[in-house]
Order: structure tokens, then sequence, then C-alpha cells
DNA sequence: GCGTCGATGGCA
DNA sequence: GCCATCGACGCG
């Protein structure tokens, strides 16, 4: 498994938020390290894109999407909730990905069955914002993508973006019980526990 | 097993 | 006054 480079993240937001159903995130954090198998992505298209942040234009939250991919965009949502997503294509494009979903890994137990249970077991919090993930404290490595099936769907929540609320932009993998609204990640154990 | 609803704070 | 959410509650 290699660690994924700039270049990587380079990548449209649609071919991006579908390559990265697979990979490992990996957060290192006060001597600890944890690592998540990531199962579910959206992708943001950009200023075009209204249920993307960045159709509000450039503001202070909004400024790290219009900057270089492979940087964290991380903000508050119901008051509580952080959500993690990457900037990813073209330098200005605008485009992010919110991972939404994970598997532990290791000796690891936790629900990642979603975005904002995924930052609170990670430890991602805002102060993450705009953190380069080509670093050492949060960053990606390849998974194995073999017998791996990703289907997609519309994005969660976004029912106020007109013509860009149904669009196919939500990806996951269809054989993982963490994948977000999924039951039976509550009622069987994790791909993780059956080995 | 479902639908409904309240929590809670930054942002435009 | 919104929200790229979660979990508790009531139902029968």
């Amino acid at each position: 498994m290699k660690k994924l480079g700039r270049s990587f993240f380079h990548q449209d937001a649609i071919k991006l938020a579908r390559a990265l159903i697979g990979t490992i995130l990996v957060h290192r954090v006060r001597g600890k390290e944890y690592r998540a198998r990531i199962v579910e992505t959206e992708a943001y298209l950009g200023p075009n894109d209204l249920a993307s942040h960045s159709s509000k234009g450039r503001t202070k939250r909004t400024e790290v999407m219009f900057g270089p991919a492979g940087h964290a965009y991380v903000y508050l949502i119901y008051g509580m909730y952080n959500m993690f997503n990457i900037v990813v294509g073209k330098t200005g494009k605008a485009q992010a990905v919110l991972i939404r979903a994970a598997e532990p890994l290791d000796e690891w137990q936790a629900d990642l069955s979603g975005p904002g249970k995924l930052t609170r077991a990670l430890k991602i919090t805002r102060s993450y914002h705009s953190m380069d993930l080509c670093g050492d404290r949060l960053y990606l490595l390849s998974g194995s993508r073999i017998r791996l099936r990703i289907k997609r769907s519309k994005r969660i929540g976004v029912e106020y973006a007109n013509e860009w609320k149904d669009k196919l932009l939500r990806f996951y993998d269809a054989d993982s019980p963490a994948v977000s609204g999924n039951v039976s990640c509550r009622t069987r154990p994790s791909n993780a526990m059956l080995l």
C-alpha cells in the first residue's frame, strides 16, 4: 500500500469519489494511529453544483476549496457534527469529495457509518480545516480493489439543490455493512471482525 | 421497523 | 433562518 500523493487528488471529483472507495484513511494523533477503509463518498462538482458550498462563492469557509487539491475542507453542520471533505480536481475548480463512511481496521472498534459519526470517532475536528493531506498527520493509502463492487445513488441531504439534487454523485461499496443508513451494520459483525 | 423531531452553532 | 446529521422516542 502506497501513500497517495498530490497528483492523485488532482483528478476530477467524480473519478476520485469512485477511486477513493477502498482506500485507507490514516490519522496519527497523540501517539496512536487510527486506520479505516473508506466505503462511501460523495462528489461535489464546484460552483455550478448547487449542492456544493463552493456555489456560494469564495468565503472564509469555502476559500480552501478554491486552492490546490489534497487539502481538507472541514466544516460544522447542525451545530454538532464535523464533515470531512477532500479538495480535489484542478486548482480553482473548487471541487470536493465528502467522506461519508468507513470500516475501522486493525483492533480498533468504532461505528464509522455516517459522515458525522466518522469524524467523531476519528477525532477529525475543524482544527483540521485546510490541512495538507499529503503530510504525516492525516493521509491516505491505496487499498486493495479486488472484487470491489461500487454502486452509485443520489446524494444524501441535498433536497434544496434543485436540478442537482438527484444526480448520481454518491458512491459506495455494495458489500460493506458500514455504508450509512445500512441497518445491518448494527445487527451484524463488520467484515474486519469476521476475519 | 418505521416516521418524526429536537439538539445546537456557524455562517450568509 | 438555514443546514452535505444523529439518535431518541412513540407507535400499536
